[in-house]
DNA sequence: TGCAAGCCTGCACAACCGCGCAGGTGTCGT
DNA sequence: ACGACACCTGCGCGGTTGTGCAGGCTTGCA
């Protein structure tokens, strides 16, 4: 199995049949790549806090959220952007009112079992 | 259940007791922070595909790491180093290779259930 | 119709980050 | 002891990103 590209080859290894190994445990550099992007969006607090309220109780108006975060608005409404462009989250208008709510599964997913998970056995609290 | 800190009472909201139920999910600040450092180490394609590739196939040297990753020596060397210091990586020193391997649990799993999970269901492939 | 509320946008600033190059340190093989 | 190898570090650059402020647009209410 060699997966290693021509322009690569020639080089020295240490282990060899181990990089082709860890090749395929990267896979797609595609893939790698949107995920790197999807967690840069959760590498904010402020976003974080935003996703993990709208995670938890659902749609959420920017007033609301900027009050909950204590962020200002603008910045809410620049986090929301950032997301929303994404895919991440979306927006109904109810009026003057713009709730906004979670709709994408992986992130739930990484927030469920990353952050609400069990997994802080290791994070701690600070 | 009033969990509105005090600097932000007095203002006006749009659902007012979910603004608690929102303060609720977000939960300790200082978990968050810590979160949102955590994804910022994997919010780098570099980063993010040495995980991955210490996650398949365990410990690996530096060397190896750059040639499956295509990058420098030197920045995989200093791309370790951040996750060294964030507890993520831990490196082994057997003569004058260095093998390092995945020691966060959390990490771990964030990886499991969300870049190699079948959460590419809304991921694609590009 | 006039006013206030909710939300969005543009702009400029500062800070951070990742990368490449060049050079240094410690270890192994001859 | 000498050279080669594996790994680490300092420095500087370019690109990106988060933030604050001020202002505009749409909607609801009196």
């Amino acid at each position: 199995m060699h997966l290693l590209p021509a322009d690569r080859a020639g080089h020295r290894t240490i282990d060899g049949h181990r990089v082709c190994e860890a090749i395929a445990g990267i896979g797609d550099t595609g893939r790698v790549r949107s995920w790197a992007e999807r967690f840069g969006l959760l590498a904010d607090p402020g976003r974080l806090a935003l996703l993990l309220a709208l995670h938890t109780t659902g749609p959420l108006a920017v007033t609301d959220l900027a009050l909950a975060t204590g962020m200002r608005d603008p910045a809410v409404s620049q986090a929301l952007r950032l997301l929303r462009a994404a895919g991440v989250v979306e927006g109904e208008r109810d009026g003057r009112v713009v709730r906004y709510r979670l709709t994408d599964p992986a992130v739930a997913e990484v927030l469920e079992h990353g952050v609400l998970g069990r997994a802080e056995r290791a994070a701690g609290t600070g």
